[in-house]
RNA sequence: GGCGGUGUAGCUCAGUUGGUCAGAGCGCACGGUUCAUACCCGUGGUGUCGCAGGUUCGAAUCCUGCCACCGCUACCA
C-alpha cells in the first residue's frame, strides 16, 4: 500500500483573473506533489475556487449577468492559466458545487446539534471610509488606528461557532505536533495569539445571499471561511456514503498557503474539525508573497503581474523556475522582469542548458553520438558522483521540509560541479591526444550527470524531461528516468544514440540589463523599469559565425488565420520546401488573413518552438516595425519554397 | 500600545550549544580555456558582524540599554 499524500492550494477567489502571486502556491503545491509521486506516494492534490460573497454578487450585477455565469467566466481563465503552467492537480473543487454545499451544510448542523454553533449579536466597529473592522482594543481613542476617523458601531443577527471552547485543546494539539504550523515563525505567532485568548466567530451574514444558506434559517448565509475551508474535506467526500478518498487521504494533508491566511488554516480549520471530531490537518506551510514594485500586488496599486504574458513570453518551465527559486524559506521573494531574466539567462540558459548543450555537442563529436562505455574511474569522477549524491539526499531533504529554494540550491551543487568537471577533464585535450579510453570516461560520466539533473527537475520543470529524454537517447527507457534510478550512480546504458537539438533555454537578450543603481536601500522594493529601446549602436557586433547560426527560409503562406481571442494574433500554416510549419505572427492588426495566402515569406526556421494562446509556434516570420506601422518581410522575386537566406 | 523577530562584504543572505566564524552566491577586477547558448573555469580586494556598555582568558555568537526595520495584534478571498 503507497502512502497517501495530500495537499491543496487555497481556493481562489473569482472576482478577477489571478496574478503571479496566485501562481506561486499553485507551483509549490504541483511541485511537491509531482516529487511525491515519483517517490511512490499516492498523491492527491486539490485546487479550486471560493465562489461565494459579496464581492461576487455585486461584480455579477454590475456585469449584469448572474453570479453563476459571472464564476464560471473567471473560473475557466483560471483553469487555462493552471493548464499553461503546467499544473497536475487530480481535483478542482468549485464551492457552487453541490457535494460542497452539502457537506458544508452537514458540517453545519453538526455543530449546531452539539452547542458549538449558536445565534446572537455581532457587535464591531466598523470604518467606512477604510472599508474596515475593527476590534475594541485596537482602536485609538475611539478612532479608526489606520485613518484616525471615527468608527461606527455596527450590529448585526448572525450565527456564532464557539472557538474559545477549543483553545485549550488546540495549544495542546500544536505543542504536540511542533511541525504543523511552518515556519516556526508563524507557529509561535500563532501560539501567542490563542494565548491572548479566543472569541467565537460569526459565521453568517445577513446582508447578501449569494452564499450556502444556513440550514432550517435561509435568510442567513454561511459566511466566508466556514464555507471555505470546509473545502479540504468536501472534495473529498467528507460525510457522505463515498467518503472513501476523505477515509485515505485525511489527515495526511498538506496546507499550502501565503502567510496573509495562516491564522485561518492554522486556528479556525482545525478548531472547526476537532469539534467535528475529525483529526486536524497534519500540516500547515505559510509562505512568504512576491513582491513587486511598490509592495503587496493590488489591483489598485496597478502592479498586478499577469503570469500569463509570461508563460507566453519565457515559457511555463522558466516562471515555475523563478517563482520557485526565488523566495528564501518563509520569506518574501522580490519580483522584477529584470531579476526573472536575470535568473532565467545565469542559471537555465549559462548554467543547466549550456551543460547540456557542450556535453551532448561533445559525445556527437568525439565519439559519433553514441554515448561510450567508460574506462575505470579516477579521482575526478569519484568526487562528481560524491557531489551528485550529496545533491540528491538534499533535495529530497529540502523538498520534505517545501524548502524549494533549497533544493533548487542543492541541485546547481552539480550543474556548477559538472560544468567545472568539464573545464578539469577537458575532453578537447583529451581526444587531441587520442587518449580515448579516458575521453570515453569523461563523456560518459557527463551524460550519466545530464541524466540525474533531468529526473532532478522534473517536479519543477516538468516540462524538460520530454524535451531531453530524445536528445539523451533515452525516451523508450521509463526506469532511467525514474526518481530511485538516480540513486544507482552509473545506470546510463552505454550504447545510446545522443541527439543535440536547439538550446533548452535560449539565453534572453535585448532586455535591458537592471539599471546599476548606487546603493539601493536592502528596505527598498526594486523598480520595475520600462523595457528600454535597443539602439543600433548599442547592440553588440556579432560575427558571420553568430549570423550563420540562424536558420533563415523562404516560405510559402498556405493558409492563414486569425486566433480566437486576440486582436493581433495569426495562425499561418507555412511551407518550407517539403515541410510544413505553423507559425503565429503578430501582425493581425495590419494583414488580412486572406491577403497573405501565397506569398512567400521569411521564417526563422530553428527559433525555440513557443507556445501561443495554446497553439505552439514553429519559427517566426520576420517583419519590420518602426512601433506602429508593420511590413512583412519578402523576396524580391519568386524562388523555390524552403530556399536558405545567407 | 502589547507580543515576537531582524540588523553580518555594493546586493541577497549562511553562520548549531561563545574559541580557524569572519563566510557563500551575485556584482566588480584580473587571468585561463575553446567543447558550448559571448559560455565555462581560476584568482582577488573590500566588512569596526546596527550603536553603546557589560559578563568572559576569549563574543557576530550570552546579558543590559539605545537606534532602525519587519511580522502578529480576529471575522478581510
Amino acid at each position: 500500500m503507497a502512502e497517501p499524500f495530500y495537499v491543496t492550494t487555497p481556493i481562489y477567489y473569482p472576482s478577477d483573473r489571478l496574478h503571479i502571486g496566485h501562481a506561486l502556491t499553485t507551483t509549490m503545491a504541483d511541485t511537491i506533489a509531482r516529487y511525491k509521486r515519483m517517490r511512490g506516494y499516492d498523491v492527491w492534490f486539490l485546487t479550486g475556487s471560493d465562489e461565494h460573497g459579496q464581492k461576487i454578487q455585486r461584480k455579477a450585477a454590475e456585469a449584469g449577468i448572474s453570479p453563476q455565469e459571472y464564476v464560471d467566466r473567471i473560473v475557466a481563465t483560471f483553469q487555462e492559466l493552471w493548464r499553461q503552467l503546467g499544473i497536475s492537480y487530480d481535483d478542482f473543487l468549485r464551492t457552487t458545487e453541490e457535494r460542497h454545499k452539502k457537506a458544508v451544510q452537514t458540517l453545519f448542523r453538526r455543530l449546531e446539534a452539539q452547542g458549538d454553533i449558536y445565534k446572537s449579536t455581532y457587535h464591531g466597529w466598523y470604518c467606512t471610509p477604510c472599508e474596515t473592522f475593527w476590534t475594541e482594543t485596537r482602536l485609538a481613542q475611539g478612532c479608526c488606528p489606520d485613518c484616525g476617523r471615527p468608527v461606527e458601531k455596527v450590529a448585526e443577527e448572525g450565527y456564532f461557532f464557539r472557538l474559545g471552547r477549543y483553545a485549550d485543546q488546540w495549544l495542546r494539539f500544536v505543542e504536540e505536533n511542533p511541525d504543523f504550523i511552518q515556519p516556526p515563525s508563524r507557529r509561535n505567532e500563532m501560539i501567542s495569539f490563542v494565548r491572548g485568548g479566543l472569541e467565537d466567530l460569526c459565521i453568517s451574514r445577513t446582508t447578501f445571499d449569494w452564499g450556502i444558506p444556513v440550514p432550517g434559517d435561509p435568510k442567513h448565509v454561511i459566511y466566508v471561511w466556514f464555507d471555505a475551508l470546509t473545502n479540504y474535506i468536501s472534495a473529498l467526500g467528507w460525510g457522505t456514503s463515498e467518503q472513501e478518498k476523505f477515509e485515505k487521504y485525511w489527515p495526511a494533508v498538506t496546507h499550502l498557503v501565503g502567510k496573509d491566511i495562516v491564522r485561518f488554516h492554522t486556528i479556525i480549520w482545525p478548531i472547526m474539525l476537532m469539534a467535528a471530531g475529525v483529526a486536524p490537518p497534519r500540516r500547515v506551510f505559510g509562505h512568504g508573497w512576491l513582491m513587486v514594485s511598490g509592495g503587496k500586488m493590488s489591483k489598485s496599486k496597478g502592479n498586478v503581474v499577469d503570469p500569463m504574458v509570461l508563460i507566453e513570453k519565457y515559457g511555463a518551465d522558466a516562471i515555475r523556475y523563478f517563482l520557485l527559486r526565488e523566495l528564501p524559506y518563509g520569506a518574501d521573494g522580490y519580483y522584477t522582469e529584470e531579476a526573472l531574466v536575470e535568473r532565467y539567462n545565469r542559471d537555465l540558459a549559462n548554467d543547466l542548458g549550456n551543460l547540456f548543450s557542450r556535453s551532448l555537442a561533445m559525445v556527437e563529436r568525439y565519439a559519433g553520438g553514441v554515448v561510450p562505455v567508460p574506462g575505470p574511474a579516477t579521482e575526478r569522477e569519484t568526487e562528481l558522483a560524491a557531489v551528485v549524491r550529496h545533491s540528491i539526499a538534499r533535495t529530497e531533504q529540502e523538498l520534505e521540509r517545501l524548502d524549494f529554494a533549497g533544493a533548487l540550491a542543492a541541485i546547481w551543487e552539480v550543474v556548477d560541479r559538472a560544468n567545472k568537471y568539464v573545464d578539469e577533464a577537458a575532453p578537447w585535450n583529451l581526444a587531441r591526444e587520442k587518449q580515448t579510453e579516458r575521453l570515453h570516461t569523461v563523456l560518459y560520466h557527463l551524460v550519466e550527470t545530464l541524466r540525474v539533473l533531468t529526473v532532478l527537475l522534473a517536479p519543477f520543470m516538468p516540462g524538460l524531461p520530454p524535451r531531453v529524454w530524445p536528445q539523451l537517447g533515452l525516451e523508450a527507457a521509463p526506469q532511467l528516468q525514474e526518481w530511485e534510478s538516480i540513486h544507482r550512480w552509473g545506470s546510463f546504458p552505454p550504447g545510446a544514440k545522443v541527439k543535440r537539438k536547439a538550446p533548452l533555454f535560449p539565453r534572453q537578450e535585448g532586455v535591458a540589463a537592471p539599471v546599476a543603481e548606487a546603493a539601493t536601500p536592502a528596505s527598498t522594493v526594486p523598480q520595475i523599469t520600462p523595457r528600454k529601446e535597443v539602439t543600433l549602436t548599442e547592440m553588440a557586433t556579432v560575427s558571420i559565425d553568430d549570423f550563420a547560426r540562424l536558420d533563415l527560409r523562404v516560405a510559402e503562406v498556405e493558409a492563414a488565420e486569425r486566433v480566437a481571442g486576440t486582436d493581433r494574433l495569426l495562425k499561418l500554416a507555412l511551407r518550407v520546401g517539403e515541410e510544413e510549419r505553423t507559425v503565429v505572427a503578430g501582425i493581425a492588426q495590419v494583414y488580412q488573413p486572406e491577403e497573405l495566402v501565397g506569398r512567400q515569406v521569411v521564417l526563422l526556421a530553428n527559433l525555440q518552438p513557443a507556445k501561443l494562446r495554446g497553439i505552439t509556434s514553429q519559427g517566426m516570420i520576420l517583419a519590420a516595425s518602426d512601433g506602429e506601422a508593420i511590413s512583412l518581410l519578402t523576396v524580391d522575386r519568386p524562388i523555390a519554397s524552403g530556399s536558405k537566406i545567407t
